[in-house]
RNA sequence: GGAGAUAUAGCUCAGCUGGGAGAGCAUUUGCUUGACGUGUAAAAGGUCGCAGGUUCGAGUCCUGUUGUCUCCACCA
């Protein structure tokens, strides 16, 4: 036991030396063992090139809440850990991290650059875990898995080879998002729109044969060379004379046709809308409906291809100006008018995207999404809380088909080939050697490589051994909860709730509990362009892991954002700082006291009460727990903790610890502080573990860790709902003499002669048993207990409670005019008390409706009033009556 | 355009199934009592956005309304 502890908590002396033996005694590993219940969490993977940020720190804490919290009651308790390859964000970092060492990335080639990759990943990719360490988690990193290892390679190749097989997947030229700096389609989910400032140019096209002509309003007027129509809404009679002439397409020779389609809206613009079926969804919609061509104008760096004559080679922006420019020559331009539009862009690389033609795969969402809606109706599956339910309907209701395939080298290689012979597709879980068409060995792979969240949505199984049917995977799945930001439901819970409906036949978890983002103290999201992000890693350099953690589950509800303060980390460290403290008063006293003849029939009233409060605190805090308010159960502890055992209890025992003989008391003081303390540490562990662990570990020799120590259950034979109340009542005594004091500034130091009188018999016996804490608490110095006021000072200052009113005399001290203004304020305190409750009892409707238990209740309490108002108004007329 | 969230003390936020408004920080005034001043005691501070409704009873449920925020869709 450690006697020397210091005065104030320093968490870095202690968390990694903590950590490290939690490590070597493989606590956080979970076996299948059939002998307990199975509890599992799959970790969202981070990215290989991330660092740790705040919402890493939040969504990571609520696991390992959940995660020990479970372990404590028994379950055999899996927290998956793993990292993500993140196909698109990697390479981007690697390609131009090569730049800077002047390598071009197409100059290493294709297999050059995987080499580089993953020596970047065996380099990197372990930061981010090693940071999680920092903050206490407890995963299981034995069990450490990644994206791309072979076991999720294998079940990312057998999802795709299964989905290709049911024709859930296909190949086929469509609109898709184009990031022209990373050479990559995107998925609509990877788009975010950002409000520009723009312009709307507007057009002439001629007529051709007719002097007349179109006029069309256009914010990307380059890609009017890949014009194939101008179409109008075919009620409007503005232009139904045009719809089947041909126009003069400006800057080309080519002759488009005008055609009529609902699509367009009249009101809108001048009502005439060219049509750029290679460059816009929904003209490529519309040219499928009228078979128009398709004519790509861009290369894949979004500079202007060799079918746009002299401006070839420009840039998307250049050529812009250079076609309006010749527009305005040719006396075509009409005007300029400024315009604020939604212009989509690259979430990695905040590029403007260019929607493109391109032949790329798709998986079909419409049969898969049904199962994914299903679960929320039927209740498979829930969000905490419950409105993202609603979110997650409304995305699945209008999904769209998923485009899969990435122009990138680093992810997964579609495992699809070409015959270079016949053209046959073979899409298959092995290398194929012969084409089983034309028996040809020429066979090519197709380049691109998966979408990242195409393996990610198969995290919660693949990284149980999936596809084969381990003894994990058969154990631990399905999941339990997942736990992730709002931010990340369309990426990634919907794919893998899609994804294991239709490869296993299950939801992967029950629960999916959402937070919020962590903001800066104006609310601001953090974020690197800002500069206002917090490193998690120097809040627990300065604070410690426990502050941290604290401070992001305080007042925390689900699905709510929250403000980082550096205030509330501090106000954290003094709560650890508060139990430390706590916890070596204890062990100071402890010493040498010997609990072993200690039973529930030896503790005070004062004991039972403590007692009965961490029994009740059990309860209430598993419930909140089972309900996932984290933030609500660990309220419930830190109050506990501060105001209950540390305020209260602790003050009440001191006495029995500096007078000198009664070790009995002594005894059962000691036995239930360390009780109580344990009970209440082992309900905080989950949310501070370091520090609930050390003071654990130096107050007991019973177990050897709080981690894997039983978790506190509510028992019927430390119920003392009795004791409970008397001793609220003591405690209402004290607050009522220290609020007289104070109203009188009487320092503590000034000890007065308390006389109590109380006509129960009861509460006369219960201020006797009290008589030492209420005496410290009170600041007494002598206690006389009688059932009248025979003896006392006719001027004495009264405190009044419901059963008890205490007098001290201060005559020296005594201002008549402030007592009886301090009087009538209760006074109108009480008679405010008196009418509600009388109002509710007097109203028929409440006597017949209400509940018995309420309507009880009720009457308990006018009784209460009834009674301080009676000794109020005594006290006032007594005091009157001196003063005149 | 569609959907959702939120509105509670000076600030930041809790408030579970409806039954006497809470916390932290900040503020005021005390306290060298032998765990802790990273403490302790007492106090001040709110018409719970606004208007209706349901109910014996609404911060809590319903409707409308206003402000703020977010997501989705997107009109060339």
């Amino acid at each position: 036991m450690a006697k020397e502890l210091s005065k104030t908590y320093d968490p870095s002396e202690i968390e990694d030396r903590i950590y490290q033996r939690w490590l070597e005694k493989k606590y956080f590993h979970a076996e299948v063992d059939p002998s307990k219940e199975a509890y599992s969490i799959v970790m969202p993977p981070p990215n290989i090139t991330g660092q740790l940020h705040m919402g890493h720190a939040l969504d990571g804490t609520m696991q390992d809440i959940l995660i020990r919290y479970r372990r404590m009651q028994g379950y055999s308790a899996l927290w998956q850990p793993g990292t993500d390859h993140a196909s698109i964000a990697t390479e981007v970092k690697i390609t131009n991290k090569l730049k800077e060492e002047g390598i071009d990335k197409h100059e290493l080639g294709r297999e050059g650059f995987l080499k580089k990759a993953w020596q970047w990943r065996e380099e990197y990719g372990g930061r981010i875990v090693e940071q999680q360490k920092k903050m206490g988690f407890s995963a299981d990193w034995d069990r450490q898995r990644f994206t791309m290892d072979e076991g999720c390679s294998k079940a990312v190749k057998e999802v795709f080879v299964r989905l290709y097989e049911k024709g859930y997947i296909y190949r086929g030229n469509r609109i898709v998002n184009w990031c022209p700096v990373c050479h990559t389609s995107i998925s609509d989910a990877e788009v975010e729109y950002e409000e520009q400032h723009g312009h709307f140019w507007h057009i002439k096209y001629p007529i051709v044969g007719e002097d007349g002509y179109v006029e069309i309003a256009t914010t990307r007027p380059e890609t009017l060379l890949g014009d194939t129509a101008v179409a109008v809404n075919p009620d409007d009679e503005r232009y139904t004379h045009l719809v089947g002439k041909m126009l003069k397409l400006p800057l080309t020779d080519r002759e488009i046709p005008v055609i009529a389609d609902s699509y367009v809206d009249r009101e809108f613009g001048t009502g005439c809308v060219k049509i750029t079926p290679a460059h816009d969804p929904n003209d490529f919609e519309v040219g499928k409906r009228h078979n128009l061509e398709q004519i790509n104008i861009l290369n894949d760096d979004a500079t202007m291809n060799d079918k746009c004559g002299k401006y070839a080679g420009m840039d998307r922006y250049e050529a812009r100006k250079a076609m309006v420019e010749d527009l305005d020559k040719l006396g075509l331009l009409v005007k300029v008018v400024d315009h604020v539009h939604n212009v989509g862009t690259h979430d990695r690389c905040k590029t403007t995207v260019e929607p493109m033609v391109k032949k790329q795969w798709f998986v079909r969402m419409d049969e898969l999404a049904k199962p994914a809606l299903a679960a929320i109706q039927n209740g498979d599956l829930q969000f905490v809380p419950e409105s993202f339910g609603k979110t997650y309907t409304h995305w699945l209701e209008n999904i769209r088909d998923w485009c899969i395939s990435r122009q990138l080298w680093w992810g997964h290689r579609i495992p699809a080939w070409y015959c270079d012979d016949c053209g046959e597709v073979i899409v298959s879980r092995d290398t194929p050697d012969t084409c089983p068409k034309c028996g040809s060995h020429h066979l090519t792979q197709d380049p691109d490589s998966l979408d990242t969240w195409f393996s990610s949505a198969l995290w919660p199984f693949s990284t149980l051994g999936w596809p084969d049917e381990t003894p994990e995977y058969k154990y631990f799945y399905p999941t339990d909860v997942l736990v992730t930001g709002y931010d990340i439901i369309f990426f990634w819970v919907i794919r893998m709730v899609f994804s294991g409906y239709e490869q296993t036949g299950k939801s992967p978890f029950h629960t999916v509990l959402i937070h919020g983002l962590v903001r800066d103290s104006q609310g601001r999201k953090m974020s690197k362009s800002l500069g206002n992000g917090i490193d998690p890693l120097e809040v627990v350099d300065k604070y410690g892991a426990d502050a941290l953690r604290l401070t992001l589950m305080t007042g925390n509800a689900p699905g709510n954002d929250m403000r980082f303060y550096w205030e509330r980390v501090e106000s954290s460290r003094n709560f650890a700082n508060k139990v430390w403290n706590a916890s070596r008063f204890i062990m100071m006293n402890s010493e040498g006291v010997d609990t072993s003849a200690v039973t529930l029939d030896t503790l005070e009233d004062s004991d039972r009460w403590m007692l009965s409060k961490v029994n009740r605190l059990a309860k209430d805090v598993t419930a909140n727990l089972d309900k996932y308010e984290l933030g609500i159960a660990l309220q419930k502890v830190y109050d506990f903790i501060w105001e209950e055992f540390c305020d209260w209890y602790i003050e009440m025992v001191k006495p029995r610890f500096y007078q000198s003989g009664n070790e009995k008391s002594r005894a059962a003081a000691c036995w239930t502080l360390k009780t109580v303390l344990i009970q209440a540490l082992k309900m905080l562990h989950p949310y501070m573990p370091f520090i609930t662990e050390e003071i654990f570990c130096n107050l007991q020799d019973e177990e050897e860790s709080i981690m894997v120590s039983k978790w506190p259950e509510y028992r019927e034979d430390w119920n003392f709902a009795q004791t409970e109340d008397t001793i609220e009542r003591m405690k209402e005594a004290v607050r009522a003499i220290r609020a007289v004091r104070t109203s009188m500034n009487v320092p503590p130091s000034r000890r007065a002669d308390v006389y109590v009188v109380a006509e129960k018999p009861e509460v006369r016996k219960a201020f006797e048993d009290g008589m030492d804490y209420f005496k410290a608490l009170g600041y007494a110095e002598n206690v006389r207990i009688q059932a009248d006021k025979t003896g006392i000072a006719a001027d004495a200052v009264s405190a009044v409670t419901a059963d008890a009113v205490m007098y001290m005399p201060f005559s020296d001290l005594v201002d008549a005019d402030k007592e009886i203004a301090r009087l009538e304020k209760e006074e109108k305190r009480l008679a405010g008390e008196l009418k509600r409750s009388n109002g509710m009892l007097n109203n028929e409707k409440f006597l017949s409706r209400a509940p018995k238990e309420k309507v009880d209740e009720e009457k308990a309490k006018l009784e209460k009033y009834q009674q301080m108002m009676d000794q109020v108004q005594k006290e006032l007329a007594h005091l009157k009556k001196m003063s005149k």
